[in-house]
DNA sequence: GGCCTTGTTATGCAAGTGTATAAATATTCT
DNA sequence: AGAATATTTATACACTTGCATAACAAGGCC
């Protein structure tokens, strides 16, 4: 008696867009086990079977979501540079910043991370997924500072500039995970604070003006801060290498 | 025709270790969903139905193993402390170190936190269990700051001591996971010197012998490094707060 | 040794899993 | 409008999952 179920077609490109988002809020809210093919298919909306017309196996599905997460998180910090394209120092602060805010910092997309990153080690297909990802945040990183070292007239030897790279990225992915896991412990823009400062002690130069304090209040919109480009050349206490 | 098969009878706290180690082997090698009770039974040596005698549930085994592992790291960070009970700034070089190295820096570990913690954000029993363990760590790494902190005859703001904690603990974090996933990309002692020398940075002074080089190839057993209690006090830049 | 306790195995079951296939209907094309 | 196309639904199937229960045997006790 109940006649067949009433549809839409939709283009192929917003049906796959659709069951990725579907599967990446399935994965946030009940792990990769309740990432079943009849749970993605209910909150897209759609019927399981449909899943395997876009994509020729589950497996394909989950790496198509995984490969939608890591490219969302970098270009969301990417995006924070685009804002700020003039001074160096100001740009690497400003990609720590928004690295360490709303809507980089998110439960749910840690969460997300967390489920396939877990299999990534065991899962090859995965696995190169999330190394491509990963070196292209550290290159990211890498490119920032060594910016900043040219700028501040500062030589940078290339093992030196490496290391600048993993210390900043490693801080910046530990500030991320406890904000993520607990950010009811901090206050908004304390882990920036904390970021963007300790990222200054290990380059040994200050990033922002010297004199605001905790960096003004966003009444504004968008996540910037001031848009003066005016910098004083700072502490820029010189960094001690073995002499 | 086959027999019944032949059993022993193990101790009930054996078992369960038994148990909950093959677990956490299943998570490592095959992510939480490879961890059914038909797997971890035949890699813990007995058939699935001894599991319900000795967990109510698979949920509980679940629990069981990842608060195992998480007493596992800390305790294994901790161990680094009792070898070298001398100096504060020594310590926290030897727990920074410690923590960056194997066996604390392993893939298979990794791959069971990030397992485990993936499903923390849903499931509130593992999540009471994750910000258990998290918070001791971090209580550690503070109490640690706090001594070296006042040896040096600095004073400590519980919330500069905080941002110590909070900043220190991120780059441990960051570090540990660049080092589990992409292991082969640093040199053996590459990321603890990183580690050592970002909180060196943060902390505007030396933990370690100012002229040793990289500190000694590590020739003898142990992860420790010489036993000397000889410290210069350092180069102990002032930490420049808003003045 | 024979019994009793209980750790352990073996079997079964209902629910859920991914996938394959056929039927149906929305949309396009002429 | 009507036929063609391929998106979408619906159903079925083999398999796995966690859990329950009954049968069994290992080890301790008298």
């Amino acid at each position: 008696m109940e006649g067949r179920r009433k549809f839409r077609r939709e283009g192929e490109e917003r049906r796959r867009q659709d069951l990725i988002e579907a599967t990446l809020e399935c994965v946030a809210e009940r792990g990769l086990q309740g990432a079943t093919v009849r749970a993605i298919a209910l909150r897209a909306g759609v019927t399981a079977g449909l899943i395997r017309h876009y994509f020729p196996s589950k497996e394909e599905l989950l790496q198509a979501a995984y490969a939608a997460i890591m490219g969302r998180m970098t270009e969301q910090s990417k995006a924070a540079l685009a804002k700020v394209a003039q001074e160096p120092r100001r740009r690497l602060a400003a990609f720590v910043e928004a690295s360490l805010q709303p809507p980089v910092i998110d439960a749910r997309v840690f969460s997300q991370w967390a489920s396939f990153i877990g299999r990534a080690s065991s899962d090859p297909a995965l696995a190169v997924a999330h190394r491509a990802g990963y070196l292209g945040f550290r290159d990211e990183v890498e490119a920032l500072v060594a910016e900043v070292l040219t700028a501040t007239g500062r030589d940078a030897p290339k093992a030196e500039l490496r290391r600048y790279a993993i210390a900043i990225n490693a801080i910046i992915d530990g500030l991320w995970i406890e904000g993520c896991l607990a950010g009811d412990f901090f206050e908004p823009r304390e882990l920036a604070e904390i970021g963007i400062g300790s990222v200054e002690d290990m380059l040994g130069l200050k990033l922002r003006q010297p004199t605001a304090p905790p960096l003004p209040p966003l009444d504004g919109e968008g996540a910037g801060a001031p848009t003066s480009p005016v910098f004083d050349v700072a502490v820029q206490k010189q960094k001690k290498k073995t002499p």
